[in-house]
DNA sequence: CCTTGATTGGACCCTGTAGTCCAGAAGCTA
DNA sequence: TAGCTTCTGGACTACAGGGTCCAATCAAGG
């Protein structure tokens, strides 16, 4: 991997993008080279000229692609959310974001189990994305805390897991459903199991 | 596929208990028909003769072997959830069940989302059983609800599915962070936002 | 014992897939 | 234009995995 020409960057970024919308829909295991190479009309030669770690390298690119997708999505309630109201615009922007996908969003952690098996090390790294997500919640909770809206016994991190984790578990149901309602039930509990430490 | 044998039975038997094992720490996708000869001593031609279907068959037969134990695990509290003390006890049971597996548990879940590619039709199948399992916990809600300890805008079903997303994004992290805290922490979350509903 | 059918081992085939290689085209700089 | 690097196409290799086949073995009834 040597100097990018102007060329070459948008060609790496057309593979990039074009394989995040085939994983996206596909999951990690499901998704070829071939197939990648067909949906970008590229060549193999290119996928290794521009990702010389192979696969590996490309899924390492995709998380983090798409993970700023997500994140973006998000803004700017996900910065700020300090009020019962930036919760409620919060989970109303996710909601919005992922039925507006063409694609069958796959959720970040079942990439991560995906990558689990065989690739440890970049499943780590997939799971430190996650993480990052979570981090905001966790300041969130812990800045309302902090400003006297939680009861002294809350705890963010502790919260902010389980609202995660039912965000996670609501785009699994949603994918395997083919439905958004899930999602949408999975956030109002979370949001329901915060209130209730609501002070 | 014709009669059996005491002798085929127990062989058909041994296969499916070391493949669930198998497929639960490595995923479906994770897992070769290699793998699982190797870890019951067949050959290939046994793994064909009793499951004609091939690997898709005996996924099948892993999904509902693996259902059932599951289930079995979440008795008798997931037939009687009538009361809140009922909904603490079967949080206890299940959490109690993950941490006790040596393989680390793959979601019902996120099996679904890997087979949802390559074989939709027992991606399906998969999801038929996960329903099941929610459908316990609709059928608690309900009868809780004519008993009069929920809220009359409480909706059996959108609860169940809120709880369902929880546990499974718990096991999803549990898996991920390799640590039984997250699905704690949803069940938890789960249970809280089942309580803002209390009557 | 003999026959029939269930059971088992393992070699074999075919396809799909990650990854390599090299020659040629395109682009940049002097 | 000359000479260098980057970029691109596509054939090729190596190998893993699902699935097939056949012959050998074992079990049960007549």
């Amino acid at each position: 991997m040597t100097r990018l020409t102007a060329k070459g960057a948008a060609t790496r970024g057309r593979i990039v993008e074009a394989a995040t919308d085939l994983v996206l829909a596909r999951g990690v295991n499901g998704t070829s080279l071939d197939d990648i190479r067909a949906g970008t009309a590229t060549s193999k030669s290119q996928l290794f000229h521009y990702f010389p770690g192979g696969k590996s390298e490309l899924v390492s690119a995709i998380a983090a692609f798409q993970m700023d997708r997500v994140l973006a999505a998000q803004r700017p309630w996900l910065d700020t959310l300090d009020t019962w109201e930036d919760w409620d615009a919060w989970r109303d922007a996710v909601v919005e974001h992922y039925a507006s996908q063409t694609h069958n969003c796959c959720a970040i952690s079942s990439m991560v189990t995906e990558l689990l098996v065989h690739d440890p090390e970049r499943a780590a790294e997939v799971d430190g994305h996650a993480e990052r997500w979570c981090a905001y919640l966790t300041a969130g909770l812990r800045r309302m805390g902090e400003q006297g809206k939680l009861r002294a016994d809350a705890d963010p991190e502790r919260l902010a897991v389980a609202v995660f984790a039912a965000l996670q578990g609501g785009l699994l149901l949603m994918q395997a459903r083919n439905s958004i309602a899930p999602l949408e039930a999975a956030l109002d509990g979370a949001l329901a199991a915060l209130r209730s430490f609501r002070l």
